[in-house]
DNA sequence: GATTAGACTTGCGATCAGACGA
DNA sequence: TCGTCTGATCGCAAGTCTAATC
C-alpha cells in the first residue's frame, strides 16, 4: 500500500536490491595527493613541524615544536525560518558577473579586460549614493553587477610551469582572476533602491546631518566626518587578534542608534526588512509547456519512488517537522548495523634495504614502511615536513636500538616494486574475476550500507572505518606524513535508537567504546581523528537521505530569503564603510568582500593546521592596494587553493582597506577588530539565521538562475546544455572552485590538434577535388601516390559538409576541454546551486534532467523534483 | 564573553567502470 | 579488441557554525 509520497525513494526492505536503483556498489577510492598550488605570500608563516612523539630527532630533517593555540569563534543564533519567500521573477537582463583581471601570465587578457573596464564611478558614488530608481539589480549577485565578459573570449594562457600549451588561455591564473575588474565598482551597493528601501536610506541620510534631534544622536554614534585618513594606532597591530569585547558593545549601540531614523523604531533591521519584503514577492506569468521527454524523465523518478514505496515495509516518510533541527529531535527510531573495519594487515614479507642490506621488520613496522613505499610517486615524498613526520612516527615503532637509524639510508624500492606488481596483477584480472570480487565485497558490506530511520530505509554515507595510513594534509600541512593509526572498535562510539539492537562488533573479542541513544544528532558513529584527537570522524547518512535532503532544502530556503534582505544589507554596509567605529567599519568592508567576491568567512586556525585564510583572517600582505581603487588579493584559501584576484572596489572600501593596513606588519591581521563570530552576530541582526556562508549560496544560486533565464534560447538540447554549463562555470569561477590540470591534458590536446589538422588537410583536398571534378578532371593522387576514386561533385560536396561538421565538433570539444581544464563544475552543482533552479529550467526548456544531474544528484535532490516549472530563486 | 567541543558542510583528488573510437 | 577518455563515485581533509563550558 502506498502511504504518503516521501521526498526520496524508499526501498523495499532492509537488505534487498530489487531493481536497478538498488544498492550501489561502493568503490574504494585511493588516497589523495597534495595540491600544487603555490603560496605567494611574503607574509606566509613558517610552518611548524610535527611533534616528535618520542622525543627523537631526525638527522636529516630538523624538527620544530608545534605550538597549539585555538581561537574558535562562538556564535549563537536562531535559525531563520525556512519558510520560502515566493521569489520575484524579474525579467530584467542580467549583467554578467565580475570580470576580474588576470594576474600574471596573461597580459593579453589584461589588456583586453582593461579596455573593457568601465571608468570607475566610485568617487561619485561615495557622495551620491542614491541615484536611480531602477532596482532591477537588487536580486543579482553583487559580483554580477560588474560587467565583464561572459564568454571565453578573454581566456589567456594557463600552462603548468612544466608544460607548453598551445591553446593559450588564462587557466594558469586562479579562477577568481578570470573576470577582469571591470567595474562600475561604485555602483554595486547603493545604486538602486526600492521605494521602501529608499525611505529607510533617506531617513538615515537625514540622520546623518539634518535635524537637531538627529544631530544629537549622531554625535553619540556617527562620525561627523569620514575618518578615512585616521591612522590605526600602533597598538592595534597585533600578531594575534585581540578579543575586543568592548567593541561589540559599541557596535550594538551604534546599530540601534541608526535604526531610530526609521518609523519602525521598535523593530530590528531584520524585522523591518522582512516587513518590507513581504509585499515585494512577485510571480511569474510566463507559462511554458513541459515536453514529453521531460515528463518522462521526471515520471520515471516518481515511478521508481512509488514502486519502492509500494514494496517497502518501511514506507513512512522521514520528513522532519519544521523546527526539528537546532538540537531538537532529529529522529524517533534509528536502526543500523554499525561500521565495517578494514581488513587486518597481511604482511608481504618483502624486505626493504638499509645501507644496501635487507632488513627484518615486524608486521607493524612493515605495514608503515609499506605505507611510505607506495607513496614514492607522489609529491609528498619530496617534502621535508612529510619525511620528518613519517620518520618520527616510524622510528617510534622501530625503537631506538633498531638497525635503521636514518631515513636517508633506507631503500623502499623492493616494497614499491612488489606493490606495483600487485597492482598490475589486479589490473590483469579478467572482467569476470573483477566482477566476482566486487560482488563478494558487496555481499560483505550490504548490511552496513543501510539504516532505518523512523521506519524508512536510508542509505548510510561512509560506513567504512578509515584504514591506517600516512596523513595527507593539503598544502603545507604541518602534520603531513604522520601515521594515522588503525581505528579499533574500542575507539568507536555508536549512536542508535534505544529499542534497536546494538550492532555486533565485527571484530571478535573487541567491543565498542560506547553506545549512545542521542536523537538530537544525525551521526551513526564517530571516532576521534588519530591525527588530531580533539576532532572527530563521523559516520552520517548518505546525501540522498531525507535527513540530509531536508537540511539541504533549508539551506537553500535561507539563501533564497536573503534575496529579500540583500538590498538593505548592501545599503547598510555601504553606509558603514565610513563609520567611525573601527569594528563597524571592518564588518562593513568584510561583508562587502564576502558579498562581492564570495569569500569564505575565515575562522581562526591553530598553528598545527595549514596556514590558510578566509575573509576575517586575511593578512595585510594578502591585499595590495592599487591606486586609485583596485585591490589585489593573493592568499591561500580552503584546501590551500590560491585565490588571486585584482578587483576594482568602491572608493570608500579601498580607503578603508588602506587604512586598516596602516602601521601593521605584512603578517598582521587586516581585520584586527573582527572575527567570524562578530561578523555572523552582526549578520544575524540583519536577517535571522544569516551567516557569511549564506552569501556564497545566494550569489551562486542567483547567478545560475539569472544566467539561465536570460541566456537560454531556442535550440536543441545540446545547445541548451552548453548554456547551462556556461552558467555553471560562471558560478564555479565566482566561488573559485579549481581543479588541477589533468596529467594527460596536454597529450590529449596534442592528439586532438593532430586530428584537427588532418581533417583540415582532408578538407583542402576535397575542395581541390571538387574544383577538378567540376572541370571534368580526375582527382589528384593521394599522399601515398595512389589514384583516388572518381566522385561526382555532389558526392564531394557531401564529403566537404561532413568534414566541416567534424571540424566544428572537434573545435568545440577542444575549446570546452581547454576552457574547463582548471574549473571544477561539480562542487557548485553539489553544494551551492539550488537544484530547483535546474529542475525548473529543465522543465521549461524541455531538457531531460538526467542530462544535468547524474544518478547521485538525482537521488540527493529528490526533494526538488516536483518544483513548479516557473520557479525562480 | 571567551574558549572549546561538537556537528555538520564543503571541497578536491584518486580510482574505477563503462563509453568511445581506431 | 584494445587503448584512451570521461564521468561517477568515494575518501577524507578542511572548512563553517552552534552549543556547551569555563
Amino acid at each position: 500500500m502506498v502511504v504518503q509520497a516521501p521526498p526520496k525513494p524508499i526501498l523495499n526492505n532492509f537488505n534487498d536490491d530489487d531493481d536497478d536503483d538498488g544498492p550501489i556498489v561502493f568503490k574504494r577510492g585511493g588516497n589523495s595527493t597534495s595540491k600544487q598550488n603555490q603560496p605567494n605570500l611574503e607574509a606566509k608563516k613558517p610552518s611548524s613541524s610535527s611533534q616528535n612523539s618520542n622525543g627523537q630527532s631526525l638527522n636529516a630533517c630538523e624538527g620544530k615544536s608545534p605550538i597549539s593555540s585555538s581561537n574558535a569563534s562562538p556564535v549563537k543564533s536562531p535559525i531563520g525560518s525556512p519558510k520560502a519567500s515566493a521569489s520575484s521573477a524579474k525579467v530584467s537582463p542580467m549583467k554578467p558577473p565580475v570580470t576580474y583581471s588576470r594576474v600574471p601570465s596573461s597580459s593579453i587578457d589584461q589588456s583586453k579586460q582593461v579596455s573593457k573596464q568601465v571608468v570607475s564611478n566610485a568617487v561619485k558614488e561615495e557622495t551620491k549614493p542614491i541615484v536611480d530608481d531602477d532596482d532591477s539589480e537588487d536580486d543579482k549577485p553583487l559580483s554580477s553587477r560588474f560587467k565583464g565578459s561572459t564568454n571565453n573570449a578573454n581566456k589567456g594562457v594557463t600552462v603548468p610551469a612544466c608544460v607548453k600549451d598551445e591553446h593559450s588561455d588564462d587557466d594558469e591564473v586562479p579562477l577568481s582572476s578570470r573576470f577582469a575588474a571591470k567595474s562600475n565598482a561604485g555602483s554595486s551597493s547603493c545604486k538602486t533602491l526600492s521605494s521602501s528601501e529608499k525611505k529607510l536610506f533617506v531617513s538615515k541620510i537625514q540622520l546623518n546631518g539634518s535635524t537637531a534631534k538627529d544631530k544629537q544622536q549622531k554625535s553619540s554614534a556617527v562620525p561627523t566626518k569620514r575618518p578615512m585618513d585616521n591612522k590605526v594606532p600602533s597598538n592595534q597591530s597585533f600578531a594575534k587578534k585581540p578579543k575586543l569585547s568592548d567593541l561589540s558593545t559599541t557596535k550594538q549601540v551604534t546599530v540601534k542608534a541608526e535604526l531610530k531614523a526609521d518609523d519602525d523604531d521598535h523593530l530590528t533591521i531584520s524585522q523591518r526588512m522582512k516587513k518590507a519584503s513581504s509585499s515585494s514577492n512577485k510571480s511569474l506569468s510566463v507559462k511554458q509547456k513541459v515536453t514529453k521527454v521531460v515528463s518522462l524523465s521526471f515520471k520515471k523518478t516518481t515511478k521508481n519512488n512509488k514502486k519502492q514505496m509500494k514494496n517497502s515495509k518501511y514506507s513512512k516518510s522521514t520528513k522532519l517537522q519544521p523546527g526539528s533541527s537546532d538540537g531538537q529531535k532529529k529522529w524517533t527510531t534509528l536502526v543500523h548495523n554499525g561500521v565495517i573495519f578494514p581488513p587486518p594487515y597481511k604482511p608481504h614479507g618483502v624486505k626493504m634495504l638499509y645501507k644496501g642490506k635487507p632488513v627484518d621488520l615486524t608486521p607493524e613496522q612493515e605495514e608503515v614502511a609499506t605505507m611510505f613505499a607506495v607513496m614514492k610517486d607522489t609529491e609528498y615524498v619530496q617534502k621535508p615536513q612529510f619525511l620528518q613526520n613519517f620518520w618520527n612516527d616510524w622510528r617510534t615503532l622501530l625503537g631506538k636500538n633498531h638497525v635503521i637509524q636514518k631515513l636517508e639510508a633506507c631503500d623502499f624500492n623492493p616494497i614499491y616494486e612488489w606493490h606495483q606488481k600487485e597492482k598490475e596483477k589486479k589490473k590483469q584480472m579478467s572482467t569476470e574475476e573483477k566482477k566476482a570480487m566486487r560482488e563478494e565485497k558487496l555481499k560483505q558490506e550490504e548490511k552496513y550500507m543501510w539504516a532505518i530511520v523512523n521506519g524508512v530505509k536510508e542509505k548510510v554515507g561512509n560506513f567504512r572505518v578509515e584504514p591506517p595510513g600516512l596523513f595527507r594534509g593539503r598544502g603545507e600541512h604541518p602534520k603531513m606524513g604522520k601515521l594515522k593509526s588503525r581505528i579499533r572498535p574500542s575507539d568507536i562510539t555508536i549512536n542508535i535508537g534505544k529499542d534497536a539492537p546494538i550492532p555486533k562488533c565485527p571484530i571478535p573479542g573487541e567491543s565498542w567504546k560506547e553506545v549512545k541513544h542521542d536523537n538530537t544528532v544525525t551521526w551513526l558513529a564517530f571516532w576521534n581523528d588519530p591525527i588530531n584527537p580533539k576532532e572527530f570522524k563521523y559516520v552520517f547518512l548518505a546525501a540522498s537521505s531525507s535527513l540530509k535532503g531536508q537540511s539541504d532544502k533549508e539551506k537553500y530556503e535561507k539563501a533564497r530569503k536573503l534575496k529579500d534582505y540583500i538590498h538593505n544589507i548592501r545599503t547598510a554596509y555601504t553606509k558603514d564603510f565610513a563609520s567611525k567605529d573601527i569594528t563597524k567599519r571592518q564588518i562593513a568592508v568584510a561583508t562587502y568582500l564576502i558579498d562581492k567576491l564570495a569569500l569564505r568567512a575565515g575562522n581562526e586556525k591553530d598553528d598545527d593546521e595549514a596556514d590558510t585564510v578566509g575573509c576575517c583572517t586575511l593578512k595585510v600582505a594578502n591585499v595590495e592596494c592599487i591606486p586609485p581603487n583596485k585591490l589585489k588579493f593573493d592568499f591561500l584559501g580552503k584546501d590551500s587553493i590560491r585565490y588571486e584576484n585584482t578587483v576594482e572596489v568602491e572608493l570608500p572600501v579601498y580607503k578603508a582597506i588602506r587604512q586598516f593596513q596602516v602601521a601593521k606588519k605584512p603578517t598582521d591581521d587586516l581585520f584586527n577588530s573582527l572575527d567570524t563570530s562578530k561578523l555572523n552576530a552582526h549578520l544575524k541582526e540583519l536577517m535571522p539565521g544569516l551567516t557569511a556562508k549564506v552569501f556564497r549560496t545566494y550569489n551562486a544560486s542567483i547567478t545560475l538562475d539569472e544566467k539561465l533565464y536570460e541566456e537560454t534560447e531556442d535550440g536543441d538540447v545540446a545547445e541548451k546544455i552548453v548554456i547551462y554549463n556556461q552558467a555553471n562555470k560562471q558560478v564555479a569561477i565566482i566561488c573559485n572552485h579549481q581543479r588541477t590540470i589533468s596529467k594527460s591534458h596536454d597529450a590529449q590536446m596534442s592528439r586532438l590538434t593532430e586530428k584537427l589538422e588532418e581533417l583540415k588537410g582532408a578538407l583542402k583536398e576535397f575542395k581541390t577535388d571538387l574544383d577538378r571534378a567540376k572541370r571534368g578532371k580526375p582527382p589528384l593522387k593521394d599522399a601515398d601516390g595512389k589514384q583516388k576514386r572518381n566522385l561526382t561533385p555532389e558526392a564531394i560536396e557531401k564529403k566537404i559538409a561532413t568534414t566541416n561538421q567534424k571540424i566544428e565538433k572537434m573545435e568545440l570539444s577542444m575549446k570546452t576541454k581547454e576552457d574547463l581544464k582548471t574549473v571544477a563544475l561539480g562542487t557548485s552543482k553539489i553544494n551551492y546551486l539550488d537544484p530547483r533552479i535546474t529542475v525548473a529550467w529543465c522543465k521549461r526548456h524541455e531538457v531531460p534532467i538526467e542530462k544535468i544531474f547524474n544518478k547521485s544528484l538525482l537521488a540527493k535532490f529528490t526533494w526538488a523534483m516536483d518544483v513548479d516549472p516557473q520557479f525562480r530563486f
